[in-house]
DNA sequence: GATTTGTATAGTATTATAACGATATAGTGG
DNA sequence: CCACTATATCGTTATAATACTATACAAATC
């Protein structure tokens, strides 16, 4: 819960949650063209997504396309209406 | 919004959120109370969770009684639900 | 008006975050 | 197998966050 929240919290990994909420399935490339942060930031950033269970990445060949992690969102969604 | 998160995505601000939940109207010395770090770090988290919009302060005397801030945190509700 | 009570602020040390360049890794095509 | 493409990791650095002690402030009480 306070992991989601604070990968969350930072202006970058918010940016691409929406990116990815508009464009399923773009790889790490497309993020960092879109982002104007370096390539090892964006691929920072993105584990950090990850592993809080924002978002999930699939390896396919040598790129790697990320989608919201929706299971991990719903519960999150639940878990917020608890607190509030 | 990025603040109210950043606010919140701190354990001991995210335990002083859910104790006035419970117990609306409780004072500084209260919060003291009830967690394990000193009082003038309470006192720095309150300020924050002022700031960002979670909490009111209403001066009492001496005293600051604390509650939600409810307006805020609908709005904050409203706009999680744009984002997801 | 001096003291006590309840908070807030200042200053500081320690730890965590976020950015970068350099480099490693893994798959694809020639 | 060599080079190229796409990502990830390492090592470093600058900034921000979090805790503390000491101290200031503000209201109530004696």
């Amino acid at each position: 819960m306070i992991r989601m929240f604070k990968a969350i919290s930072n202006n970058t990994r918010f940016e691409i949650l929406k990116f990815l909420k508009t464009h399923p399935g773009n790889i790490t490339g497309d993020i960092v063209d879109y982002l104007p942060i370096a390539q090892p930031t964006v691929s920072q950033h993105l584990k950090v997504l990850r592993e809080a269970g924002w978002i999930m990445g699939i390896i396919q060949g040598p790129a790697t396309s990320y989608c919201l992690n929706k299971a991990n969102i719903d519960w999150f969604r639940n878990k917020i209406g608890d607190v509030f």
